[in-house]
DNA sequence: GTGAAAGCGCTAACAG
DNA sequence: CTGTTAGCGCTTTCAC
């Protein structure tokens, strides 16, 4: 009791410890452990009595030293190439849910980029030893990157597209895709451009690739033309959307009457600079994009839509599960789509 | 020799720790340590001899020993009530910038919203003896929480607003606001309605209330009637806006020739309603915003523009500087605010 | 400039 | 059911 008091009266700022608690429970450190982890093998009237005692000094465990002592951090960290943007920021929060609902800690580690323009590249050392499991979210990896990745040799899965010899979890962005597209057909369009994402970052970037490809086959089984000078590029943020409107518009000849986006961004910079333009959607231009993005439903935006959070909340759940034991609790999945349309897209006038 | 092969080879996922670098290198843990920080008292031959041995073992070391040894973690928490809206999301690149360039590590606590509508309470046992230092990304607190936050006892700085009794960082909220509306003024607008965010959710949230009070007394001094029933109400977000717009526009009497919105995206809702209305901008109704969103410049909203990854860039900083040492680094400073005229207001037509 | 040794606070056998 | 006893891997005096 003494030596309690000692200790809190001067220590102050270095909380209190196991041992501080043990002391005026008066059990052993290792029963106070047990206790407050809710094991077993805990008398209840002890298990009471330490809790109170532990709860009146206010006491909580040390990361550093359980973390120490087990191996375990109790964290996972998050790999994101940005935060700021749609996907990235709502597969965070889905993480997240999951991750402290289970009295996990989420360490966030933003690269900035995608692939060779990424200000920070990824290596190993920074998250070794501090987290228990990684959840990736999708981005362009290097060699390198995806080298140290598997070097970790903690749990690991990827969120919203492929990576190598990674478990992974995402939509089907070829179906995704085509739904798309064939929306636009069902309508009657037969002009359609297309606006896709960045396909030359990096290799193993397949999600615009994939989307590209769909379009096409779509088109082409439809027995309709993909016209090259339709077919524009942008990096998924709405100022390229805006970017390639402009182009588009800009060119001479034939206009198309429907655009599919391959992300809700560039489509909403398709309909802002339309709109500049003079060019009505959907009546001169129907325009479609993936996501559904937290503004599409406001701003009418047809769309194929996905969820991030749920597909990150899910990738975060089987990361835990494999590490409370469930072996093979990680595995690739494939997340569902659904086409909502709304307001932006509309048989064609001519 | 024998010893370091034994370890790895059975150890494998332990890691190589401290002793096996020592052991290869031939000196003690003590050297090997001071060497790997950069530390003094180690002889240039020796700290090389030792840098590379560490290197091709792959050695790091573990955060949670080191952590236990100092007594710091090297993470600083993020507070924040949401990590999807843009003002947040930028926040935490910032921070994120400032923490890695020092190696430092980012936790993120999102609490799911404002307030008494929160999914997860924050708690001091949630951070405590985990983190460095708190940045708070500005959110109402209750009197609970706030107090927990000062049981802390760590550097700690909100960022976006005022909380009573801590050091803060943003822009003169009042000063922004009034530089809005007092630009559509200059414009010639008289009729200004007014799209401000809640008051109500709890006592020390005064972000909305301040930039009402601006509002107010900037229309008051012009000499200008403040209509109670343009008077609306908002949550921040786009859908927000866009119910604002509509509920301004169905009620009978006249409309403002203008509208003042508490941020870009319920300036976005506002604009994307009053589209669906038929009704045009900035000709028949002038919008302005407070935060330069990611989008407002390809949507060519005016804004009165503010840099949330900056402010959590300087927040972070001065948490980091404080925690080297620097007395007296964390404190209270305001951020610029700038008008930006772009394509959403204009002078009235009648 | 370098090493020995004593912890940091907790957990995990192992006894009892 | 509970206590004893080793560590976990690193840092940090304090000697040398």
């Amino acid at each position: 009791m003494a030596k309690t008091n000692e200790r809190s009266q001067r220590g102050g700022h270095t909380g209190v410890s196991i041992e501080d608690v043990a002391a005026a429970a008066g059990v052993s450190t290792a029963t106070v452990s047990r206790a407050v982890r809710g094991l077993p093998r805990v008398s209840p009237a002890t298990r009471e009595k330490i809790l109170d005692v532990a709860a009146s000094l206010g006491y909580v465990a040390s990361s550093s030293a359980s973390g120490l002592a087990t191996g375990r951090t109790r964290t996972i960290g998050v790999l994101a190439p940005f935060v700021s943007r749609w996907f990235f920021s709502k597969a965070i929060e889905g993480a997240d849910r999951e991750l402290h609902s289970r009295k996990y800690n989420l360490s966030l580690f933003n690269l900035g980029g995608h692939g060779s323009n990424r200000e920070r590249l990824f290596s190993s050392t920074m998250v070794y030893k501090q987290i228990d499991a990684l959840l990736v979210l999708y981005m362009a990896l290097s060699e390198d990157e995806q080298e140290h990745l598997h070097k970790l040799d903690i749990p690991l899965v990827v969120v919203g597209g492929h990576v190598e010899n990674c478990p992974y979890i995402g939509i089907n962005d070829y179906d995704a895709a085509s739904t798309a597209v064939r929306h636009l057909l069902d309508l009657g369009h037969k002009d359609i451009a297309l606006l896709h994402g960045d396909d030359e970052t990096d290799l193993n970037f397949d999600v615009p690739r994939v989307r590209i490809r769909a379009f096409q086959e779509v088109m082409s089984d439809a027995g309709l033309e993909v016209r090259p000078e339709w077919d524009q590029w942008g990096d998924f943020t709405v100022a390229s959307g805006q970017q390639a409107f402009t182009r588009l518009w800009n060119q001479p000849g034939r206009k198309p009457t429907a655009i599919f986006c391959s992300s809700d961004e560039m489509a909403m910079g398709v309909i802002f600079e339309a709109y500049r333009h003079g060019v009505r959607v959907p009546q001169d231009l129907s325009v479609i994009g993936i996501d559904d993005h937290d503004f599409s439903a406001s701003l009418g935006l047809t769309t194929v839509g996905q969820r991030p959070d749920n597909q990150a909340e899910l990738g975060t759940k089987m990361l835990l599960d494999e590490l409370d034991g469930h072996h093979g609790a990680v595995r690739s999945q494939v997340a569902p789509h659904e086409l909502i349309i709304r307001e932006t897209t509309a048989p064609p006038c001519r």
